[in-house]
DNA sequence: CTCATCTGTAATTATTTTTGTTACAGTACA
DNA sequence: TGTACTGTAACAAAAATAATTACAGATGAG
């Protein structure tokens, strides 16, 4: 990943669990993150639809924890945000070469055991624990 | 990492591996992966500056092992690679909020676990277990 | 000793990803 | 009924990645 979207998304949540079921504007919390609000109500879109958020439009409006923050793992928020695989894309190798023809096969098996890690290890810690760091 | 340096190497050091101690051109080996060997011999040129791969210039050239494959472990090749934080980037975020002026220390703190993990998961595994799934 | 075949590297361009911006319809409260 | 929001889309800008070209220098074959 070299995008932002997993810190993005990690602060948005944080803002959240932080400031106990207050309804947060997608401007206050562009203003923390120091991004634009559009792509924070992206971000945010992408998180209600997996039900760690909810939001209330209008006047007034905002968003808040869908959940409550020690029910939201780290390694959740991990899948809900990865869009290109954890070690990067494969190539188009040539399918005449013994190792070419296989390789992205046997990439797969890596891949995927790796990110089991990954998860196993992210999944240690829910996101009130990331949020009482903060003081 | 949204790039495919990992698959890469890990081809590259795969087809040296597996074709035992021969000396293979870069015209070759970019065959192989179907890559410009322009981008193969860059990608080598990292390889060697880590002991893992020897090559010699002029006719009849080319690159090989310069260590045996059980001795280069697959979370060396990504070490070797890896140019993006495992999770991703930061923002810059806003020192006035009290999540904004700490996040990035506790993201450290995240990344450095879950790297430690992922090297682990990585590690289990070195580049002769990986070329003998060739057949 | 000279030609053909390689590596090593730099410089440049093209492509793709990622981020940022603007705009606006629709919702909801006061 | 005005004001403050969300939700999205469309577009532009910037950054990362990959591809291409070029060429100096190494090396072995004949």
């Amino acid at each position: 990943m070299s995008n932002a979207k997993f810190a993005t998304a990690l602060h948005i949540l944080s803002l959240l669990a932080y400031s106990k079921g207050e309804r947060l504007s997608s401007e206050y919390i562009a203003g923390s993150i120091n991004l634009n609000p559009a792509l924070v109500r992206k971000e945010i879109s992408k998180l209600k639809k997996l039900g760690f958020i909810a939001s209330k439009e209008g006047n007034g409006g905002g968003s808040y924890l869908a959940r409550p923050a020690e029910r939201i793992l780290l390694s959740e928020i991990y899948e809900a945000v990865k869009s290109v695989q954890l070690l990067g894309r494969y190539n188009k190798p040539n399918p005449a070469c013994t190792v070419g023809r296989q390789i992205n096969r046997h990439l797969d098996q890596l891949y995927l055991n790796t990110e089991q890690s990954l998860l196993a290890a992210l999944a240690q810690q829910n996101l009130q624990d990331f949020t009482n760091k903060f003081e």
